[in-house]
DNA sequence: GATAAATCGGACGTCAACATCCAATTTGGA
DNA sequence: TCCAAATTGGATGTTGACGTCCGATTTATC
């Protein structure tokens, strides 16, 4: 249902935001787990996307535009792999124009819950929510006061 | 989000039930505009779910097994592309066990939904919600009662 | 049994998603 | 200026989804 590619972009941008700095894209990969060489594909999207920026050369590398408090989780999957609405009949019937059948009216629906869903989550929020199971994080935690995770060491 | 496979196994279902006989690959090829050939890769899927049955030979074809009233439009979904949960950690963090962090909750939260939203419209429900839009009908209708939809003219 | 109607099963083709690799380019610093 | 650090862009490889084709098989009917 959801791509890699999208799994790949929500752990880079978690990443990027729980170290609140600009990072290489080797370090991203080997926080997230996610290849190297691919990972630059994904920034590519996510840069287009206006919410990464990367800079060349040395001491460059990725860091994040957005603000991780505005930043929702629906905007990093539709910028790698855009939710795609049902907006007109599949069929192409004419009959039906703007339309939907009562098929095609839930599964749009359906469509409709997730967006919903993810753009009521921000990265800052999905960071932030007390829990043991810290997001990139190999060790557990105790509260919204953890130990340093998803970085390199 | 849903592929191109599941779309036609919906089709398919449909018209079966809409007709309420059995019907060849070949019939059911024009009314839901689905590719021929491919189509009875989609029925065999349906048959191995146990949502329709094929008959070889002369008379043979495809029939509904299950009753519409009781088929839900997940199950048809299920039966081509079965949605994926979430139910481990993707990066396999040992800390996080069975228990997913902040950011896979919401994903898999968000599939949860769509498999509640598609469990609870049963195939019978589709076809018979008054609508102008006819699910594979390319005639307006005016309601429950409508000029035959789905079948070869 | 012969024939025609139908699905079955496997081989094959195409394309996009996922992934890798490397030369080219950019950039900061010695 | 030169070098090392980084991303960029394009070429390439791999795999699964989508789709086609056709001979083999099954079955009703005559």
């Amino acid at each position: 249902m959801f791509s890699q590619t999208v799994e790949y972009a929500l752990r880079t941008v978690l990443h990027l935001a729980s170290v609140g700095r600009s990072c290489t894209t080797a370090e991203i990969a080997t926080a997230t787990q996610v290849p190297r060489a691919y990972l630059s594909k994904v920034i590519q999207s996510l840069a287009a996307a206006g919410i990464v920026a990367s800079h060349r050369g040395a001491g460059g590398g990725v860091v994040l535009v957005r603000e991780a408090t505005d930043l929702t989780i629906l905007e990093v999957v539709n910028a790698v792999e855009p939710i795609q609405r049902i907006h007109t009949c599949p069929l192409n019937l004419a009959a039906h124009g703007v339309n939907l059948c009562p098929l095609h009216r839930r599964m749009d629906s359906a469509l409709a819950m997730v967006e919903t869903a993810l753009r009521e989550s921000t990265v800052a929020e999905v960071l932030s929510e007390p829990t043991t199971s810290i997001p990139l994080c190999d060790f557990p935690g105790r509260g919204p006061i953890a130990p340093p995770c998803g970085t390199l060491r």
